[in-house]
DNA sequence: CCGCCTATTTATAAGAA
DNA sequence: TTTCTTATAAATAGGCG
């Protein structure tokens, strides 16, 4: 969305690169607000800047939403499961999977007849190949999202140890007065 | 971005909301999911949904980003400190806050001619208070983004006790072969 | 809830301050 | 690093299946 189209790949010129993340962390951040108040969800953000810089962002607060999530991983059988994140259809996703496994194959024997291509100088051709190869991008980002979405549930068990109970924290204003029953 | 524009706010419709979320959600993640890759950046997002379902991205991994978090928000003297996420500038926070209180009471005093105006038929006027109105609200916004990365140094304090350590997870494939050092 | 579609609204890449 | 501006690329509201 800019003057000119990028491909989403690594920015290489460091300079570019921290001003692009700049620039988008803010617009995530937005984003997430709009989602917050438009739809009454909760969110929280963690993000480390190429230079490890961490910033944050959370609705109603990070730890409000982070407790939330901790008591509901640990019991989810009270209220209603969560096959959505906590568990998407494994199978449906390896469906998924294999159709693009399939395309992505696809994609690598045209790729094996590049040469072949540039020498027919078929334009034609070639502007087909760079469409897969983006439709190939889209395919693994998709995939990458489709996968966050399992591996929550193991960071949420990770998490889930030793809850909201017990801390000792020693700055933040901790409101918690529910106990797992 | 759609067929009309909307304000930010509540959905009134249960139906809409949800898939306004949904949409959103999707957006959101991708967003994520963009600036981690052109920028080398760590992301970890959880959000619940309307009605309560939780979701998440991570890049490369919730688990590594919140690791990474706790790490740092525990020996933040080693590497380097983060007055960006951890404590902003509070002084200048208030003196924009001043500022955007005087706009509010600025705004609040048009709003009390809200009838003359309209026995003028006065259609300027009466344009100027909407662009107002909404400036006023993408100041809340604003200030909400400010203010919640305030919050966040109190979450990390408050997740900080007990790391990636003794983890029971039973369902999702935990790759964690890391302790803390 | 997911996909597809289109008219519009937004986000943002570049470049300069 | 934040802001501003402008030209463009993207996201998405509303509707339909």
């Amino acid at each position: 969305m800019g003057r000119r189209k990028i491909e989403i790949e690594m920015v290489k010129d460091p300079n570019t690169r921290q001003v692009t993340f700049s620039k988008r962390r803010t617009g995530l951040f937005k984003k997430a607000n709009e989602l917050s108040i438009l739809c009454g969800a909760e969110v929280a953000i963690v993000v480390f800047s190429p230079g490890s810089r961490p910033y944050s962002f959370g609705h109603p607060g990070v730890d409000v939403v982070a407790a939330k999530y901790l008591q509901q991983e640990t019991e989810p059988s009270d209220s209603q499961e969560n096959p959505s994140s906590g568990a998407p259809d494994i199978e449906k996703l390896n469906l998924e999977l294999g159709e693009v496994l399939a395309q992505i194959r696809e994609g690598e024997k045209q790729v094996e007849t590049h040469d072949e291509i540039m020498n027919q100088n078929d334009v034609t051709k070639l502007s087909n190949l760079k469409e897969l190869r983006d439709s190939y991008k889209e395919l693994q980002d998709w995939i990458k999202l489709r996968l966050s979405d399992i591996e929550i549930s193991g960071y949420m068990m990770l998490l889930a140890q030793d809850p909201v109970v017990g801390i000792k924290a020693k700055s933040a204003k901790r409101k918690r007065r529910r106990r797992r029953n």
